[in-house]
Formats: C-alpha cells, structure tokens, sequence
DNA sequence: GCGTCGATGGCA
DNA sequence: GCCATCGACGCG
C-alpha cells in the first residue's frame, strides 16, 4: 500500500527506522523504477548539531521546517544531490536521509549511497518541497517486509561535537546495498532493534 | 584492500 | 571556508 501523509509525522528517529524496507516509486515519462531503502539517518532537530537546522531557519532549511512527508533535496560538494523526507510537524525541523537502497524488477543501478540513490533515480533539488504522495515519486510498504534493523553512529558528520556518536544510522544489517564499507565493522554497530 | 585527495558550487 | 560524497589513484 502506498504511504500517505500520516506516516511521516512522526520523530525522525522513528521514521528513520520504519523507512528500512519501504520501497521508493519513482516513475520517469512512462517508467517506473521501484527500489527497496536499506539505510537512512534521521536528524532529530535544531539543537542537533549535524543537522542544517541548526544553522536556523534559511532559504535552504525552509522545508523542514514545513509538513512532514515533503522532500528535501539539496546539494552538496558541489555536484551531489541528498534525497531526504521531513519527519515530524510543522516548525519542528526534523527529517531523514535516504542513504541506499536495492533496485527491485528487473533494473540495476548501485543505489549504495545517498549521491548514487539520487542520481540514479533523478532526484534533484527540482523535487525539493514536494509531497511525497505524488504519481512520479512515492512511498509503498510492503507488510510482508519486516526487516531488522541496526543503528549505527552517522557518517560524514565529524563536527558535529558530541553528536557524532548518537546511534542514528539505521540500516538492513543482510543488505548488500548498505553504503560502501561501512556496512558493520564490528565494534559499531551498538544496537540491534527487531522491528514490529 | 586500504588511505588520501581533488572535483565543484551553493551556502552562511 | 566549509561541506549529510564519490571515484580515482598509489601503495606494495
């Protein structure tokens, strides 16, 4: 079934780890590319560190601050696009990073990173502010997919102070899609949740 | 199989 | 002057 807005308002923390399984719809002219998340962060609001929010509210930021269930697509290092879902209400500025997934059917990509996943699936800043309830880009759960679910501190957030080390990667712990080498190297991952 | 580095542009 | 990254390169 497709995801409608309830689902989104919730902590990004939470979302976060209800996103691993869900299947990403984008459809392209007559395609549509379907792709199973593997991996997301969730960053939790203003006061965290690692979160653009901190920065307060900007142009850039403005969509996080809005209804959850929006998309919001930035660039970064010049030449990649991040493909994120605002979590939680308005004025609460909280959302998730789809970091990877797996192509489903019979199309292959290397999904296996927040650039790539964006790339590949033609999400650019053109989709930010948009209601993921649309035909072209969507959500569908699957009920037969429960995965488990890792935590993991986030990556690429070195200055983030004490934030750093806050468990909140999520990812399939069986996926090979999981973003390159930082899939579970041992002493990392922290915690294992079973999801409902 | 690792670590290091440069590309490239928007943002504060 | 930073980056919520990626891929190429050098090593041995």
């Amino acid at each position: 079934m497709k995801l409608e807005q309830p689902f989104y308002a919730k902590p990004a923390i939470d979302l976060a780890q209800d996103l691993i399984g869900k299947i990403i719809v984008r459809r392209i002219g007559r395609k549509v590319f379907r792709a199973r998340i593997v991996e997301t962060e969730a960053y939790v609001g203003s006061h965290d560190l690692a979160s653009h929010a901190s920065k307060g509210r900007t142009k850039r930021t403005e969509v996080m601050f809005g209804p959850a269930g929006h998309a919001y697509v930035y660039l970064i290092y010049g030449m990649y696009e991040m493909f994120n879902i605002v979590a939680s209400e308005i004025d609460d500025p909280q959302a998730v990073l789809i970091r990877a997934a797996e192509p489903l059917d019979a199309w292959s990509a290397d999904l296996s990173g927040p650039g790539k996943l964006a790339r590949h699936l033609q999400i650019t800043r053109a989709e930010n502010g948009v209601a993921l309830t649309n035909d072209r880009l969507h959500l569908f759960d699957d009920p037969a997919d429960r995965p488990q679910v890792v935590a993991t501190p986030r990556i690429g957030i070195d200055y983030a102070q004490e934030w750093k080390h806050e468990l909140l990667r999520f990812l399939d712990p069986t996926s090979k899609a999981v973003s390159s080498k930082r899939r579970l190297s041992g002493t990392d991952n922290l915690e294992i949740n079973e999801h409902a």
